[in-house]
DNA sequence: TCTGGGGTCCTAGGACCC
DNA sequence: TCTGGGGTCCTAGGACCC
């Protein structure tokens, strides 16, 4: 058995959270440097708004509707995300953090408790201690769980709560669950399975197995052994990342090369950090830049990769092998909309295997300098201390609607009168 | 004027090896 | 005239997720 919780309208609560009075009214959150949104109040859904519109197409409409409109705040997001998963070890000891708003809780060993019941509890609990509204479904594997969650969500009398128990039942739920809504079955393959008739989650339970590996894949054959309750999808604690990318669409386009150079330096900072906190270290990096794939302007978009004979989670170094990339992809005359850098080829620090002619890990010195680094910057704020090569404002972007930063930053505490 | 960011897994095809 | 069989590794691209 598994469960997985689900945070309603995360980002749109979150802003609720420190501002009550918004409480029923309609909410939304765009992405970073407020290019689409991202998120939605219920309120705001039943107005209308698509996920993902452009902000500047929707403006008038927004502000013509009362609608309130924030810049993500990830700092306050993931706090309050923290919050929430901590309160989960109440659900179950084995807990599976899926995303910033979901996680996975195996319930194997809880034949005996009414799940229904112990659900409703740690629901309870996250609405009183955290202010969070979330949702719990139970099923036999994780996509039926995902069924559930939905069930639960959609049916206010469930109390958010919905438990998969016979098999009657799950049959009689999965006949009204539209097919591009199973978890695993996107835009593509849905329209593609309608076309051959099948249109709800049932229709999919009952297909032909050799044909859906067949025309389609492994990938949407374990779906379909889901839905039928055979487990194909295991509980996996905190995997460790196998590549991370940080990148970012510019507030304006760049056609510098030192600014470009200083924001990419940024984000490998950045993704060092990243690196170094779960423990690992990497050999490879990419980066890539790109111009607007949206206007009339002249298009150039490229991207380099470089490896190093020996694992590091040294910022400097990659800084360099960054650098190096980037001055061999970039072309004067283009405007820049967005940069990004990717770390490859990432394993576990404990499991290097060492250089013939090198025989140590990662220069000593570097390492330690990198410590020093991090200790600071956790206790003083990011980028407290940092390269010379690495601009000051790291992001340059626009977050014109930002909420204060409630909970991680002390001058942004709630004030009561 | 203005269109997000960060991940995973699988497959096919090419280069290369013996 | 006729030119094998069995592998590995890497990369790019396409699907998916939140």
């Amino acid at each position: 058995m598994f469960a997985i919780v689900d945070c309603n309208n995360f980002y749109a609560s979150c802003e609720r959270l420190f501002r009550p009075e918004l409480e029923g009214q309609p909410i939304v959150v765009l992405s970073n440097n407020d290019g689409c949104v991202i998120a939605r109040s219920n309120e705001a859904k039943a107005l209308g708004i698509p996920m993902g519109a452009p902000e500047f197409k929707f403006r008038q409409e927004m502000k013509q509707k009362g609608i309130h409109v924030f810049s993500s705040n990830y700092p306050l997001y993931g706090d309050l995300s923290a919050r929430v998963m901590s309160v989960l070890e109440y659900l179950s000891p084995n807990i599976e953090i899926y995303s910033i708003d979901e996680a996975f809780a195996d319930m194997r060993g809880f034949n005996h408790f009414d799940l229904n019941t112990h659900g409703l509890e740690v629901r309870e609990k996250i609405l009183k201690w955290i202010g969070m509204p979330v949702s719990i479904g139970f099923g036999s594997t994780k996509t039926l769980s995902k069924i559930a969650n939905r069930v639960a969500k959609k049916t206010p009398k469930s109390g958010g709560v919905f438990v998969f128990d016979s098999q009657q039942q799950i049959d009689n739920v999965l006949k009204k669950i539209a097919i591009g809504d199973v978890w695993g079955i996107g835009r593509k393959w849905s329209m593609s399975l309608q076309h051959c008739g099948i249109h709800s989650a049932y229709d999919l339970a009952q297909a032909d197995s050799t044909w859906i590996r067949r025309k389609y894949s492994v990938v949407m054959q374990r779906t379909q052994r889901e839905l039928n309750g055979e487990n194909c999808i295991s509980i996996e604690e905190l995997p460790e990342k196998k590549q991370l990318l940080v990148s970012r669409s510019f507030k304006n386009k760049i056609t510098n090369y030192q600014l470009l150079r200083s924001l990419i330096s940024g984000y490998v900072a950045r993704a060092c950090e990243k690196l170094r906190k779960q423990h690992s270290v990497a050999s490879s990096i990419q980066v890539f830049i790109r111009t607007s794939p949206f206007n009339d302007s002249p298009k150039y978009s490229n991207a380099g990769t470089v490896s190093l004979n020996q694992y590091s989670a040294d910022t400097a170094t990659f800084i360099k092998m960054a650098t190096y990339i980037l001055e061999n992809i970039y072309k004067d005359g283009y405007e820049y909309q967005k940069g990004g850098i990717m770390i490859l080829d990432i394993i576990p620090d404990s499991k290097q295997q060492l250089c013939l002619f090198q025989p140590e890990k990662y220069d000593s010195n570097a390492r330690q300098r990198m410590k020093l680094m991090d200790h600071v910057n956790n206790k003083y704020g990011r980028q407290t201390l940092r390269l010379g090569s690495e601009s000051k404002k790291r992001w340059y972007m626009n977050q014109n609607l930002l909420s204060p930063k409630y909970t991680t930053s002390w001058n942004d505490i709630l004030r009561v009168k």
